[in-house]
DNA sequence: TCTCATGCTCTCCTTTGGAAAGTAGGCTCC
DNA sequence: GGAGCCTACTTTCCAAAGGAGAGCATGAGA
């Protein structure tokens, strides 16, 4: 992806467009993938059904925690339409939605899983990281 | 932190709470650590610093794309803070900073590692999965 | 003297996200 | 028979996050 190679790599900032050698569709594409799926509630609305399989709306956002449920609607949408969620509504009197990952979602939880365990191993130097950067600052 | 004296906040709509065995705190830390590990600009910059080594600001700003300055300064404080990246300013003029992952930030880089094999392997499905989405709407 | 280079910082304005109230509609309870 | 109730949203209003672009410091070179 190096493109320091033979463009000139203008900057972005300044109303230029870097010259990319590699195909931009893909990449714009794997960029806006990034883009949605590197999302807080995506993350954890993913987590949540990964844990417990199928859920409700409310349960949903129950495990998640404190989100609003503007934001659970429009993540669950988004991820339904990326593939991620399946959505299914029983037409019954009150509504019952089920929601559970699709297989994508699945392998998209499984990816995660190292996100997750690196958090885990890594959240005690974080806070001394964060700590030193602190006193650093005075 | 928690709002509820022993549990974490959970049914946080309807002011219930549900028995969770797991220790608060540390689930807090996660979270925390999620919400600004699991965002669109730390991992896009995180992917330019592990591809390309040492990256001066500017660069950093170029490789990643159409990020404003404000949320490189932004970010990169923030990756300082937790000790992802490590920043080193020559006192030159005009100013030299670079950029580079620290030992902690290079795991992380390896944790996403599956997340961007994800999406290049899933990028067609996705778009199927829009298109379909897109048709059920209509 | 004037401009440029670089890594920010500041201001203004648009977009995003949160809190809470509203909605649909069959069902139960009085 | 009508007053809620239940659930999955939707809407409204307001605060916060984020983007665009200008400004700043400061020594070197033209």
């Amino acid at each position: 992806m190096s493109d320091a190679s033979s463009a000139p790599a203008l900057y972005r900032w300044e109303g230029h467009e870097a010259a990319k050698p590699v195909d931009p569709k893909l990449e714009a594409l794997v960029r806006d993938i990034i883009g949605k799926v590197a999302d807080k509630w995506t993350m954890l609305i993913l987590e949540a059904l990964e844990e417990h399989g199928t859920l409700r709306f409310t349960d949903v956002g129950r495990k998640v925690g404190d989100i609003s449920q503007k934001m659970l609607t429009k993540t669950l949408r988004q991820m339904e339409a990326d593939g991620l969620v399946a959505r299914t509504v029983h037409p019954v009197i009150p509504p019952h939605v089920d929601y559970q990952l699709t297989e994508m979602g699945q392998s998209l939880g499984a990816a995660f899983c190292g996100v997750w365990l690196w958090a885990e191993a890594h959240h005690a130097a974080i806070e001394a990281s964060r700590a030193a950067f602190r006193a650093r600052q005075d």
